[in-house]
Order: C-alpha cells, then sequence, then structure tokens
DNA sequence: TTGTACGCGTTATCAA
DNA sequence: TTGATAACGCGTACAA
C-alpha cells in the first residue's frame, strides 16, 4: 500500500487538511507548520495519488490526440512537434490512433464522455457537424489539425495558396501539361486539405489560361505505392504530362520511383514536386511545398491548453502559410529549352 | 454534471449496487432488473466514470511508453507495432518523450510512484540497477526494447549475430578494409544493442583472421548527419575503406550522400550497409540488416500485458533475430574484380 | 437476488 | 491557522 495524505498527517501530528494545504501551497499555513509537513513527506517519500486527485479536480493532466497515426510521416511531424510541447507544459500526451472509420466515429463519440483527457487534438480528420456539436456540448475542449470545423477551434495550412505556388513555378518553368496526383478525400469537400490542393491548382491553370485537362489528374491513397501507381498511369498515356504536382511527398517519392523504372529522367523529361516538406523530400532533393508541421503541433497544443483553461473562448480558425522549395526534380519544360 | 450510477438506480428503481453488477455483468442478477437497469443506462445515455472506477481497481487501463522518441525512424516502428497491439487490447498508449538524461531519470523514479499507467515499455534506454530495483519493488511491470537488466524482462534482437552476418557478407564479398560507423553508446555495455554490432564485427573480422583497423572505426550521432560527417572522414583517409557498415540505416544514408558529394560510386567503388531495416532502406535499395521492429512493438505491449495481470511472473530476456537484406549498395570488392 | 454502507485518496467547506 | 467532515463516482462486502 503507498502512502497517503493521512500517512504524512499522522506523522506531522495535523489534519489531512493542512497537508493537503501544504502540497497546494496555499497561503493560510504556519511555516513552522508547513516544515513539519514537508519533513514528515520528504521522510515518507509520499507523492499525492494523481487518480484521486483528477477525481475532485476534475482535471488529468493529459491530451488525447486522434489520428490517423502511422500512414503518413506528416503526423509523426506534427507530433513531434506536439510532443516537444506537451513535455514542456508537463502534459501527458495519450494516443488515439485510428485506423478505420468505425474506430475514428467510435473515438468521436466516446472520448468526450470518457473524460479521460483533458482535451483533445484531432489531426487531418474532420468529425461531422453532429459530433462537432457532441464536443461543445459536453464542453470538451478540441483542437483540429489539418481539418476544418465551423464549431471547433483549426489549425489549417493554407493549401489553396501553397498548390497554387507549386503549379504557378511549373507554368513559370513552361510547363503546359501538367498532372496532378490528388490523395483520398474523406470528410466535408470545404476547407478540406486535399480538395484545396485541387483548387489551388485550377487557379494556377487559370491565371495562366491553360485547360485543366481531366485525364491529368487523378486520386490516390497517400502513400508510396500510390504515387508509384498513379505516375505509372499518368506516364502511360499517349499524351504525357511533362510535370507532375503531387499531393504529398511520399505520393512523390513514389512518382519518382516510377520515373526511374519507366528510365524517364528527373528533371529533364519531367518536374516533380510534392507537398509538406517531410525530412524525405530533402534527403531525395524533391522540390516541395512545405508545411510548418512542428509548429502546426506546437500551436496546436498551446491553443488547446487557452481552450482547456478558458473554456469560454470562441472557436477561431487559424491559418499558416506555406513555403515553396525548390530543389532538384523541377526544371524548365522540355518545349522551352 | 455528467450522468452517474445514481442517476441510473433512481431511474431503473434499484440500488446503485445493482446497477453497478449489471455494468461488470456480475452473474448474480435478475434478468429482469438487468433489462430494467440497461434501459435506464440507454436512456441516460450513461458512461462510467474510467477515474473513478480506477480509484478503486488501481488499474487505468493505459500503458506507458518511454523512449527518446522522434530522434529514430527505428522508433517510429516499434511504436507503430504498439499501436496495433494497443488499439487490439483496448488499452490507450501514454507517451513520455525524453530528450534529456535528467528527464528520463526523472521519469524513471517518478513514473512508478505516480500509477497512471497499468505498466511501462521503455524503448533503448537502460535504466541503472537503482531504477531497475525501484521499479520491481514499486511493482509497476516493466518490458524493457532493445535494452537490457537482468531484473526486468527485456525484449532484445540477436544484435551480435545481426552485425555479424552483414560482415562476413561483405568479407565474402571480397572486402578487407570494412568500416564501422557505431551509433552513440549510453548506458551499461553488456548487451547494449550498439556495442554487440561491434562485437558481432569483431567476431567476423577474427573468423576471417583479417584484423580489426581501429581509424576504420568510428562513433557518431544516430542521425544522417552523423554518418555524413563519419563516412566523410573514413572516405578522406589516405587509406580508404571499400565497404562501410553502418550500426543504423539513417547513418548509412548519410553515408550515401557523402559518396555522391565525394563521387565515389556505391557499390562499384563502396559497399555500404546498414542496419534497421527502415521503410527508407527500401526506397534506396540499400542493403541492410532487418530487425522485426513491429513485432517487436507488439510482443513488448503482449509480454507487458502478461505481467500486469501476473505480476509474480519473473523478469525473462527475450532474443529475436535479424535478416540479412542484400539489395543494391553492396558489391563484390573493386579488388576481387 | 438486492440494497446499504463503507472505502479508495484527494480537495473544499466550515466551524473552531 | 487548523482540523473534522463532506463530497467526487464507483466497487464490494455484508446484511437483508
Amino acid at each position: 500500500m503507498a502512502t497517503t495524505i493521512h500517512d504524512v498527517a499522522r506523522v506531522a501530528g495535523v489534519g489531512i487538511g493542512t497537508v493537503s494545504r501544504v502540497i497546494n501551497n496555499s497561503v493560510n499555513v504556519n511555516p513552522l507548520t508547513r516544515e513539519r509537513v514537508l519533513a514528515a513527506i520528504a521522510q515518507l517519500d509520499y507523492k499525492p495519488n494523481p487518480i484521486a486527485r483528477s477525481m475532485i479536480s476534475k482535471r488529468t493532466g493529459s491530451i488525447g490526440v486522434m489520428a490517423p497515426f502511422f500512414t503518413r510521416f506528416f503526423f509523426i511531424e506534427v507530433l513531434q512537434g506536439m510532443e516537444m510541447a506537451s513535455v514542456r507544459l508537463d502534459k501527458d500526451l495519450v494516443l488515439y490512433s485510428v485506423d478505420t472509420n468505425a474506430q475514428r466515429d467510435r473515438y468521436f463519440s466516446e472520448l468526450p464522455m470518457q473524460r479521460k483527457v483533458d482535451g483533445l487534438l484531432i489531426l487531418s480528420l474532420t468529425p461531422g457537424a453532429a459530433f462537432a456539436n457532441g464536443f461543445v456540448e459536453k464542453g470538451i475542449p478540441v483542437v483540429l489539425v489539418d481539418a476544418y470545423s465551423p464549431v471547433l477551434t483549426s489549425l489549417v495550412v493554407n493549401n489553396i495558396e501553397g498548390a497554387h505556388q507549386a503549379v504557378k513555378c511549373l507554368i513559370e518553368k513552361g510547363h503546359r501539361h501538367i498532372a496532378f496526383i490528388n490523395g483520398i478525400i474523406e470528410g466535408n469537400f470545404k476547407f478540406n486539405p486535399a480538395n484545396d490542393r485541387l483548387i489551388g491548382l485550377h487557379r494556377a491553370l487559370g491565371e495562366a489560361g491553360l485547360l485543366f485537362e481531366p485525364e491529368f489528374a487523378v486520386t490516390t491513397e497517400w502513400s508510396r505505392q500510390g504515387g508509384k501507381a498513379a505516375a505509372l498511369q499518368l506516364l502511360s498515356q499517349k499524351k504525357r504530362p511533362t510535370a507532375i504536382f503531387a499531393a504529398s511527398d511520399i505520393q512523390a517519392v513514389g512518382v519518382l520511383e516510377t520515373a526511374r523504372a519507366l528510365n524517364i529522367s528527373v528533371p529533364a523529361d519531367l518536374s516533380v514536386i510534392g507537398y509538406d516538406g517531410i525530412e524525405l523530400s530533402e534527403l531525395l532533393d524533391l522540390s516541395t511545398v512545405q508545411q510548418p508541421m512542428q509548429y502546426m503541433g506546437e500551436r496546436a497544443i498551446e491553443e488547446l491548453m487557452q481552450r482547456i483553461e478558458h473554456p469560454e473562448l470562441p472557436a477561431r480558425l487559424i491559418r499558416l502559410n506555406t513555403t515553396l522549395i525548390e530543389r532538384r526534380t523541377t526544371a524548365l519544360a522540355p518545349s522551352s529549352r
């Protein structure tokens, strides 16, 4: 049996109330008795029981992270930022990895009731209106990252602008046949990261007076395999693109693999540009649209903590910007040379 | 205020004891009253409070993972295995990321007292004898992964054999000047993954009657930068190795980068072999020694759960094996052609 | 089979 | 300033 506040009280010859006051350094306690209590605490090596504490305080000191975890590097980098912030704030991070839609919905409905966490960070998962309203009704603070809900604080990057930068860059290099590999879209279309990238593409195309060619747009999984397959499809058509913009770096890596397999030289015959800015992109010298992933993680925690401490704060939308990074997979279009 | 067991009891017209029995499906409850209670639970959408529950049961349903998290892919892949297993067993995973030695020791001493987790998974971190004994005295189940302690259940891969495989393979290809890039060693030397890889190297060298050349062994960080710098040092010497064995894939990737920068062709002029078998190695066609990382994660959880349910089980040592994967960064030594 | 009362380890209230 | 006592929400002996 672990030592409790009662043991300390007995040893120090005081009531448990006094011990509690010492622990929570309340002001109204005689310096002398405080000494006695502190001595007893030290002697018994007493640590308050966090469970009993949160029984009363309704605070657990931990925050939950829901995400389709290990399917994308993006999450890992965001999670890394969360890690740093949570250690700094002395909060525990509890992982809720979702693999299926059923599980996602189970978490959406159970996590708020359960109260095992003081707040919830939701990554790249968009709760429907019912669930979103459920969160606010249950009074559990939530911050959405890379997802948007009008009733929840959302942290998004300007994906339209990011995609626009990428495609505009390609156009300026003389590319006229630009293919787009999108990631699978779930949830609502408004403010959907994947969809926004498509919109950005359209805008850049429109500005340049270029036509959108439907056969140059394909949607696949957010994975190397997805990118590989998509590139194979795109590059096997009679009419080939001279550039491919992928909605994620990992898909772009798949494109690079396919290009190598088909003996298509990058960037001489094909320009490739990714999205995210994961470490791998630097390694492979892949041009990309960099998202501030770590910062997103840290910022999300900070926003969440604010809402845990001030539950009355209204939901807000935070937009972050991307940075185009040109490396060695983009070059002038063959025809422009 | 959330609905409690009392509300349910009132609505169902029974005592709270009965409600509790229904929740925990105790046998001694009249089917009819069970129905009534279940109806009330459904009507009120009642969920038992996990905090109050664990107050009594002394179980939190969550398990902690201590690791130097996001510094190596290795951890991420192991963590992925843990994720899968913990979801299956309906346990929460709590992250304790350690960045500094001070923090590691703080966790070592505080986590067992705190009892916020039912058990602890410790990755690539070796608690000293004092801490290790502390764990067993406090009665908190612990499983060490990629680390060893005589008093704690440890899950290790046979790193000596793994390194032996790698170096033997190089020797068979005619290499006589094999360099070794080790990762920084912490903790005890016995059963230390990094040190074991060095031992395996020695053994293979010895079997072949080859001398160990101290200037061909360098120790650096477990990172690309580390590998890069080490390779630069190794390849700038007058006497150059024809093969480099790195203690981790990520360091081997750094070697590849340096080789490219120095215009040294791999594998024609230099063979490179890594360790771990991270996804990146496949992508770069890097030869490597594959560890069963995901399996390690899953297995660690299973072992931990056993010890949570049967605390009397003695500590044990579980050894896993590696697999040599030859890809395109290893070839015959220049002199053997 | 069922209800009551107690205990888990704290914090908060209130009287002293 | 301090101590006793009542919550917090639940599981479980024990009595009925």
